[in-house]
DNA sequence: ACGAGCATGTAAGAGGTTACATGATTAT
DNA sequence: ATAATCATGTAACCTCTTACATGCTCGT
């Protein structure tokens, strides 16, 4: 066996919940989703043709003009059933964060060394632009009290990005402020 | 250019600092550097013998009886070079966290579905043993208040994980808790 | 007319995992 | 003696990214 083919459940996921082009998907990693997982679209492309031979999808052709024709997928009921399976699946044991910020920090064992200021402000500035897109999608997708029973999940994830970001920032702002009380 | 080598760069920062052996850095990969990073065995040897012809890393033989032999591993000025090429080097975008358990979330859709307190459960479950297995770490290398100076990149990555794990933990109990009120 | 975004692909190759292998040493 | 852990490797295969490619459509 080899490493679980991942991306494969989370186009399920999508393209259950409705047809989707593997254009659309691509914008969808450029979301809140990306915020979990991501693919490019050079892996997507073939995965979908890929997960339509196996029945787990059906294409959709449709013409939006004479030379532009869009293909649309669509879960199968054997995808579905797929689907449910895997959500039925006990969860991966954790992995690794992968974080090279936190790995450079590591490696950096002098607590002096002017580096940690210049790694420190840069990863800020990254997470305060996530936290404000979050945020935003937050406010735009969630602001009218209506939806959140009806996309409890689109929710949830969107709330715990919020959290992640919110108090990673904070201690990375304390780290920070640590530094140029001591120098 | 294809996706980045770092795990040539943790094998730097390791080996820039201490001779280790193929199996000490497994070792490692599962104690807290694994909480950032970590390799199979089996791309770790090739990977060593790689940057030993590149002159980045020395080896050196131990006999440590008649047939066991040990190869420890060294950085040399070239890697340690590199290694400060890349810690000068701005640091990544953000990486989607590829969380198994968030992304099935994100497709259940209906709140009352009992698979989100089967998936709860199991991640509580999971994100304990590690917080837990943090905790005691922290204790063990840094309960003497003395080493912190130190090993400032070490402190830092034990107490970032310690915050992450404790606060994500309280957002699952929270979910946990505003499901059981309402059944 | 032209640039931005829509839309879909292929090819090369690096990164990474699982499985297969082998043998030594130490503790019970 | 035997199981666990030390110690090091190769082979097969999958995952994933970067780069290369092409053409359409819409707004300005």
């Amino acid at each position: 066996m080899s490493k679980k083919n991942i991306l494969r459940y989370v186009l399920l996921g999508l393209l259950c919940k409705e047809a989707l082009t593997g254009y659309d998907i691509r914008k969808h990693f450029e979301q809140e989703i990306g915020d979990i997982w991501s693919s490019s679209h050079s892996q997507v492309y073939p995965e979908l043709k890929k997960m339509e031979q196996e029945e787990l999808i059906q294409s959709k052709t449709v013409t939006e003009s004479e030379k532009m024709v869009k293909t649309y997928y669509k879960g199968t009921e054997k995808g579905q059933a797929l689907l449910n399976q895997w959500l039925y699946e006990p969860i991966e044991a954790i992995q690794p964060t992968r974080n090279d910020f936190t790995m450079k920090l590591f490696f950096i064992s002098d607590p002096e060394d002017v580096r940690v200021d210049i790694l420190l402000r840069e990863e800020i500035s990254l997470h305060q632009e996530k936290l404000r897109y979050l945020n935003e999608r937050m406010k735009k997708v969630f602001g009218e009290e209506a939806q959140k029973k009806q996309d409890y999940g689109h929710y949830l994830i969107l709330e715990q990005g919020i959290m992640r970001e919110t108090v990673y920032l904070e201690w990375l702002h304390r780290k920070q402020a640590e530094r140029i009380k001591q120098s």
